[in-house]
DNA sequence: TCTCAAAGTGAGTGTATACTCACTCACTTA
DNA sequence: TAAGTGAGTGAGTATACACTCACTTTGAGA
């Protein structure tokens, strides 16, 4: 594996800014749990205030507005997390041959699951936003996509050239694959009754293995 | 196909909650709508009230509270939409023997995806309550998973006694074709840039059928 | 020890909004 | 036509909450 520990982007953008007050800091994490536990909405200013033992005003002096303290949360998370979770890989990565498929899902996936397992909540916050600001999700995405679509698409490239995975549209297989892990993301930010996680891992790179291993029922029904 | 119209469940439903008179009924549209659009917390009753044609006394006569709204909306969603989604089979299906596993996959999800299509609205309420909401997401869920898991689980077994489908756990077979679901429903709610919804639907059939297709890469790894 | 700037404070303010209530009006029944 | 009923109304109220500002505390440098 050794790939580098991702999950420090995050707390090494949030020390950069300048340099940040404890008590700053307390407002940041008090604000980050809070929005994860009971949404932006629900979450006011005096609750963050109270959580992280200072007092209101001080909440106003860096951040001018909630809402521009909401986005100097999501800020690092649009700018490093998603981009991780949704797409970069390192040159290296681009430019090795993955030997078997179970050798790529298994690099591609592991790494992924683990940090997003790491930051919960800033994946919980970041859904809710995606949730109804249309415009922001749009943006987000439009940044994101073409991004993910070219870097995973070279490696899809090479990897249907090898004739180590179906012929299927790029687009199709990514979507296929990220169904399988946001749906296992899903059972980790929602708390769901989530038996072993492990054997879920396992099995989830099993699956993917097997959707896009080549066979005879690769056809596409119903054109 | 010949199934019956899955969707007029909803439509009875509020019908039937004694005689509704034409404002309420605007009053609920309007609300669904809404609620749909900007999310529970940023509509106001005001908003409401303008949207239907009604006075904001009027939105009070009949709930008691915003919420009572609300809830008024997601009871039958909850009663009959989510059931019907997750997990009700008519008898009939249940004791038929599906012939392949393709005709089993096709008869199970196009219906749902239909019905999914249909109500749209309904589905972004019903997230945005499951996504913060934790007891009343666990009360759902608690009535609507054992159900899910006995009566797929029974039509799982058949196929697996047939030797049509792969061994694995039930709750893991269940979860990756709910996985490929919820991804292809996820991008109807956020109206993603959903190429065409024609082919992407053929699609998740096939690799629904591929997932479950019994083969030599099932072993389940890394256990 | 004094000075000054920046961080922190919390009582106070304006506004949005959930909810109320005294009233009107349309309609039914006698 | 008179009385009764209940849906509908919208100005009004109480409250929660985002945000402000005059003041206090802290601590680094002289």
């Amino acid at each position: 594996m050794e790939r580098p520990r991702i999950r420090d982007y995050f707390q090494q953008d949030l020390s950069q800014n300048e340099t940040i007050t404890p008590k700053q800091r307390a407002i940041l994490q008090a604000s980050l749990d809070l929005f994860a536990e009971k949404g932006f909405d629900q979450t006011s200013t005096s609750d963050i205030a109270q959580r992280a033992g200072a007092a209101e005003g001080t909440v106003y002096r860096r951040y001018k507005t909630k809402a521009a303290l909401r986005d100097a949360i999501l800020a690092p998370i649009a700018a490093h997390i998603v981009p991780i979770l949704a797409s970069d890989f390192s040159e290296d990565e681009l430019r090795q041959r993955y030997p078997s498929l179970q050798a790529f899902v298994t690099a591609i996936f592991t790494d992924r699951v683990a940090f997003a397992k790491a930051n919960v909540k800033e994946l919980k916050v970041i859904f809710e936003m995606a949730a109804f600001d249309t415009e922001r999700r749009e943006q987000i995405l439009s940044q994101i996509a073409p991004k993910m679509v070219k870097q995973m698409g070279s490696v899809i490239n090479q990897l249907k050239a090898d004739h180590l995975i179906v012929d299927w549209p790029n687009d199709l297989i990514l979507q296929s694959l990220l169904s399988q892990l946001f749906g296992y993301l899903a059972r980790l930010i929602l708390e769901l009754p989530g038996t072993e996680i492990e054997r879920e891992q396992a099995y989830l790179i099993t699956v993917m293995t097997k959707i896009l291993t080549p066979g005879e029922h690769d056809q596409i029904t119903g054109q």
